[in-house]
DNA sequence: GCCTGTGAACTCGTTCACAGCC
DNA sequence: GGCTGTGAACGAGTTCACAGGC
């Protein structure tokens, strides 16, 4: 009988395993629309270059979904994911600076998914402010930020500002009580501890990529 | 006496090192425009919640750029940071996908900066083909991968298609001579081991961020 | 037979601590 | 005094190897 576990520490798990979880859970749906019923640590290893032990491993911080001899049930598994990263509900966020970053976001049909929904595009220039975004919404005063975040229960907040106000926005978005950052400014903004701030930074992938067509890329 | 090493082993260079020079670049650009000419392992660490011994082990790969007693000065430390990443020559990128994420990085100032040139951007849909971009280019047939990764001395594939038809770009990209491959597709796109391919999937970082939200913002 | 779950071994990455130099 | 460069110590993360169960 599979379970999953409740109690265990969240600062005993790394952002690595985390994130290799959500790597799983997109395969794991693959696999479900495929009327694939059940799959092994191996095969979902070969498909990820990943050590099969690493995966159980990774699993089992959470429980026990595996049955011995045979595998994963498919289904189950992607339940269990899900219930794991949080995605049997709605998160609410509000995305701030409406470039085209944003408007790409905005578009992305899996981020406005079950599992995420933009309830604010804030911008802080007032040509913007009162244009139609294409996923149905308004863009509003940056300003009320504060406001919309408590009113509209908003979790995380998206900074799709220029390096030079990401830092400021943060601040207001610390102050407005949102707990979850995700930072696309090509900036280190700083935080208190108690705030998760997730950076993505295209330049670095860029630079990583130069470096190895500059000097060989590694083997294996 | 600074150096710059070259007969460094890429192999013993992990890949997190190489993103940290990307980081530190951007800070020492800041520095730099600020006007300030030297700068400690220390005054870096600080602005990045980083160790200063981790910082000067980044560099130590490299050569020994800075000087006991004094630290780093600012200017020839911005160049080194950017020879080694290969940065002070231009990579001709190809961009597959013409969708939102793709306009996005066409308009990113940075992108399309001294380093990297977008010299095309393709996509299969024929009613997007001809099409204007925002950096000046005409969308053109994706059928025509080959014969313009050849032409424009293209380095660098990017794939901003649907997850779907991710796998088959990144094959004609590798049968095209390309060497290092940027995906934004949510899929795990397979390549040989000549082939580097990093993958930057959005849904990842959000469900990490859910996740925090559902169990709790680890300490520290 | 096959596959999971997990302690032990190992590898890789980070931090410490200090010699060498300004 | 200060700061770099680096071997040694440490710790995090991965892989091995096998007991337990289908």
């Amino acid at each position: 009988m599979s379970l999953l576990r409740s109690n265990f520490d969240v600062n005993s798990i790394s952002a690595l395993t985390i994130g290799r979880l959500s790597i799983y859970l997109r395969c794991v749906e693959r696999l479900l629309s495929l009327g694939i019923e059940t799959v092994s640590s191996q095969q979902l290893a070969r498909r990820f270059n990943l050590n099969p032990a690493q995966i159980r491993k990774d699993f089992a911080y959470f429980g026990e979904f595996g049955v011995r001899g045979v595998g994963y049930n498919v289904k189950e598994l992607r339940s269990y994911l899900r219930e794991i990263l949080g995605l049997d509900r709605e998160h609410r966020l509000v995305i701030v600076g409406v470039g085209n970053l944003a408007m790409a976001l905005a578009n992305y049909s899996r981020f406005t998914g079950e599992s995420f929904l933009i309830v604010g595009m804030l911008d802080a220039d007032p040509r913007k402010i009162g244009m139609k975004t294409p996923n149905g919404l308004m863009v509003e005063d940056a300003g009320r930020l504060l406001e919309i975040v408590s009113q509209r229960n908003v979790e995380i907040g998206v900074i799709t500002t220029p390096a030079s106000s990401a830092q400021k926005i943060c601040d207001e978005m610390v102050a407005s009580g949102l707990r979850t950052i995700l930072n696309f400014a090509p900036v280190q903004v700083k935080a208190p501890e108690s705030v998760l701030v997730r950076s993505v930074d295209l330049r670095v992938y860029l630079e990583e990529l130069a470096f190895y067509l500059t000097h060989g890329i590694p083997e294996s």
